[in-house]
DNA sequence: TTTGATGCAAACGGTTTGCAGAATC
DNA sequence: GATTCTGCAAACCGTTTGCATCAAA
C-alpha cells in the first residue's frame, strides 16, 4: 500500500523541464541528456522515488545512466528548489517534485509502510506564527505525522480480540 | 549554534532511569551497566545526541563501550518510547530523550545548522485533526521548519547589499 | 544454569568522490 | 576549445550483524 498518490496534472512534466532548462542557462550549466531523462522522470511520475527507481526505470528505456549521475542530478535539482528529499525511515532517500510553494504533508503508517499526503492551510498559517514568533525566515518543512493507517490499525484490533 | 535547548529539569534523569528499569523488567530483559550508563547520558543531557557523542562521552569517563552496544540500546529505547530519533540531514541520526506526550517541534537553520525547539499546542489540535480525518492513529510526528535562522537572515540580507 | 548482552571486526548499503574520457556550449 | 558532465569503480561512513565470550537473573 506504499504510494498512494495522485498523478501530477497533463502537462505539468513538460512546464517542470521548461523550467529546469531554464535555471541550468541561468546558472551556466550544460542541459545534458542524463539530466532531461532523470528529471523528466521524477516530474512524470510524481510520486516518491528513490534514486535506485530512477535507475531501475533509465535501465528499462534502455538509456544506461550511472548512478552517480543520478544522485547527482538529484541534488542539482534539491538545491533549485525543483525537488523535495524525503527520509521516510527506509535507510535511504526518496525524491519529488516540487511545484513551488505548494507544499503537502504526510502521514505514514509505521506497519505498512503506506505514504499518504494531505494538506492542510492551517498548518500554513500555523508554520508561519511559529516562524514569525522566532524571526525564522521559512523555505521548506518536512511534516510527518507516524502512526497506523485504518487498515492496520483495525488489524491490530482484531489480534488484540483473538489473543486473548 | 548548535544545540540550543534547555536542559531537563533536575531529578527528570533519575525518574526516566527508573522507567527505563521497569520497562525492561516488564519485558525481562536485563538491566546491563552499559544500558543503564547510555540511557543516563541521554537522560541527563536532554539534548540532541549522536551515537557518536555518546560513544565518546563515555570513552571520557572511562567506560569503553562497544559502539555496537551504543546502537543497540538506542534502539531500544526508541522502541521502548524512551526516546526519539532525528535525522538532521547531516549524514546520521541524532537521538533524545522522550518524555512521554510533551511533544516538541524543531526549526533548523540550513545555513549554519542551528536547531531551535518550539512548542505548539495549536499543532497538537490541528495534528488530531488530520489524523481524524484520514482515519489514521498518530503515535508520534516529525515536524522540521527548515529557513533562516535570524543571525543567518541578516547577514545574508548584508551581503546583497554589498555585492551591488 | 540459562538466557540474553557485549564487543570486536567484518559486512552492509546508500551515497559521494576521483579521474579519464565525452558531451555541451 | 574551454568547461563541465558522465560513468565507472573505489572510497566513504553510519549502521548492522555474526560470533565467541561474558554478565544478569
Amino acid at each position: 500500500m506504499r504510494g498512494v498518490e495522485t498523478r501530477p496534472p497533463l502537462g505539468c512534466a513538460a512546464v517542470m523541464l521548461g523550467v529546469f532548462r531554464a535555471v541550468l542557462q541561468e546558472h551556466h550549466l550544460p542541459l545534458t541528456q542524463q539530466r532531461e531523462a532523470i528529471a523528466q522522470i521524477l516530474f512524470e511520475s510524481g510520486r516518491h522515488l528513490s534514486a535506485e527507481d530512477i535507475v531501475e526505470t533509465l535501465r528499462e528505456r534502455g538509456e544506461g545512466v550511472g548512478k552517480a549521475t543520478v544522485y547527482r542530478t538529484l541534488n542539482l535539482l534539491v538545491q533549485v528548489g525543483l525537488a523535495l528529499e524525503h527520509d521516510f525511515d527506509e535507510g535511504f532517500k526518496r525524491y519529488e517534485m516540487s511545484a513551488g510553494p505548494s507544499r503537502h504533508d504526510h502521514l505514514i503508517c509505521t506497519s505498512c509502510g503506506a505514504v499518504v499526503e494531505f494538506q492542510s492551510s492551517d498548518l500554513d498559517t500555523l508554520q508561519a506564527a511559529v516562524a514569525d514568533s522566532h524571526g525564522f525566515h521559512i523555505l521548506t518543512r518536512q511534516v510527518k505525522l507516524y502512526g497506523l493507517c485504518p487498515v492496520c490499525e483495525e488489524s491490530a484490533d482484531a489480534e488484540l480480540l483473538t489473543a486473548r
